[in-house]
DNA sequence: GATGAATGAGGGTTCATTCAT
DNA sequence: GATGAATGAACCCTCATTCAT
């Protein structure tokens, strides 16, 4: 259990993230992530220790924090609230995009609550995100141009529910707008753009007065 | 495998939906739910063939269908597109309260495509459900109250987004409002509300020209 | 686990006795026990829950007990206290040298003692036995036959452990004295007299006066 | 594999000693020796070459050999030949006590035979010891003062069967007298001096004439 | 029609050992 | 000479399913 960053461990990591994703934790076994990654089984409990601790790893290695994100934002005189917020919108596009595995792993163990330890991992992460970004809305609303009352929680909901429940729904997705034909890299591109102005519009909405 | 709506097998399905709602599909045994439903365990095969057909039986029953709804929405002269597009939504959010143990289920089997036939299944579900809310939006862009160009899965990512992020979101975001105080009914009551206000909001700026 | 008396169940209990016995409770897997009894390995969970209670029901069927023996004997006029504690020696013998594999279980577990369950069974019967021979030695006492000042516990050190260490000595013992030639039945009939006539002047002469 | 008695292997030795004697040798991993010693795992095939090989340096290294006492005590003329099997008694409850935790370990392994080199070991240490013994026993005998039958083996049985079983029993014998308060040192060697008399006891029954 | 007994496969984990350094 | 990394085999147990009744 003891090497922290060799090359094994790390491609344990990602075919674990990829057959978590896929298959779910309990549909997954140690034999499939060790054959598929090419390594012998035993190593899974040498590395971390158990199924669990890999599954805990995971989640240590790839949760998204965006305090640091926000932080840079707050002390970025050159944006308007509106304009900060457009920002850290795009960067969870762009994060959760990033790591589509995890945070199909991560959409499921929200509703498969079972380890203790990543419960506790999950509740942190989302206070400290809600935290994050409540900062930047009660600057636009000390100034005047977000509305007063918004129920950030039910915010974060729409926002980390379209993310998330297009990572379910790529596929059906692509083949609705006949975007086959794109490679990889076009579609992905295509679609954050399409998710970031649907987001903003969303945003916007909520946070102005006008409604 | 013969009885169709015995008592067991209705004891069954509500059964495996509570515990496949809770820990999976791969993380319940046909024994825990046997046993939770005070039923030998050979009964699950000798109702449903298998487990995995248990599975599709409660896909069967539960899943949502607004192919009526909205043809009854169609034909009431007495409201505007808009009005019917929010009758629309309070459909979706009073149906998938109603059915929350299965929609955290199809939350997980979406990511966790394995069984074939549910692949299926959703995939049959979504199309008509999507086709179906594109007859109302026709209605809307018809009369020139709907922008020509939306996007409707991404419009349904939403919608389906933001209320199934909701249910694996509940107890924490009871917590946060301190709603802890509410009866369970008074809770939903006042959720249903906040989340149809909150995405008649979204609806509204999608739909709209001003934005 | 439910079945109490099946053919099987005790087809395992014997065969795991034979097995503990030979190898010990670590050295023997259930896949040993399983194949030669001709069963399946998951039956041992089935019957008895683990490899562990496995264990525990060995101790619970084959544990001896002198209490019912003590009992008989003290209302038994016809003798006086040392035959009567000849005859509770000659139990002893008769029963350890019956359930030889228990008790080859039985030294080993003295020593490894690692299930909570199974030492404290142990401490219960060692006392029980213990008080049950106290018994008898009481009234030899009483009538002023027996030596005022007898270190029980010592005394059936003394007992148990030479019928013990003839268990694990059998084939030694056999070969010293050239007694291959009998048969099984004869070898342990000679066996058990010897036993007992060893065992009646050790007991003879720690319980009388004149030392 | 080479180096002989390095500080090393002393403490592999004594930890392996103790953990077999605890939880005998299928019940102690070589991980946990190897941790306990605080020594690398490959270690103990390194020093010893496999762990059935260690427990074989074990039972070298231990294994009690009275030949030398023996000898000693035949050529002492200032003792008769009970005085001489008093000594010798006092040898082996003094030796055995010594190593409480090595002969606990033989005390399984003869039951749970297994490891040839061992089995052979121990019955080359019985048959030189108990030909030991016999010299002085022959010579008791020549002088008129020992029975002339007696079955030497089982008394053997008797002598270690008594001091090994109070070896397994040394808790519940400590509880029963109430010597809880007395020191280790002290409970030694009150312990031994009641062994010692209580075979003495014994040994005189079965060696003199009268009985 | 309904069930307890039984099965073979596979689960996660630990084992003693060996290899490359 | 000494060690951390790695291995394949085996561990006990639980799985979904089927069989005999």
């Amino acid at each position: 259990m003891k090497p922290a960053y060799s090359e094994k461990r790390l491609q344990l990591l990602d075919t674990a993230e990829r057959l978590f994703s896929e298959k779910g934790f309990d549909g997954t076994s140690v034999r499939d992530i060790a054959e598929e990654a090419g390594i012998n089984t035993a190593m899974i409990s040498y590395y971390f220790g158990s199924k669990e601790k890999l599954m805990e790893a995971i989640f240590e290695e790839r949760s998204l924090n965006v305090r640091e994100k926000v932080d840079l934002l707050l002390k970025d005189d050159s944006l308007d609230p509106l304009q900060k917020m457009y920002r850290l919108l795009d960067e969870y596009v762009e994060k959760i995009m990033q790591r589509k595995k995890f945070h199909r792993i991560l959409l499921c163990e929200q509703v498969i609550n079972q380890n203790p330890i990543i419960i506790e991992m999950l509740a942190k992460i989302k206070s400290r995100n809600l935290s994050s970004i409540n900062d930047v809305i009660r600057l636009g609303q000390k100034k005047g141009l977000f509305k007063k009352q918004v129920d950030v929680p039910m915010m974060m909901n729409t926002l980390i529910g379209t993310i998330s429940h297009m990572l379910v729904n790529l596929d059906f997705y692509k083949a609705y707008h006949h975007l086959e034909t794109l490679t990889d890299e076009e579609f992905e591109k295509t679609l954050k753009k399409k998710l970031s102005a649907h987001i903003k519009i969303i945003f916007k909405a909520i946070l102005s007065h006008e409604s």
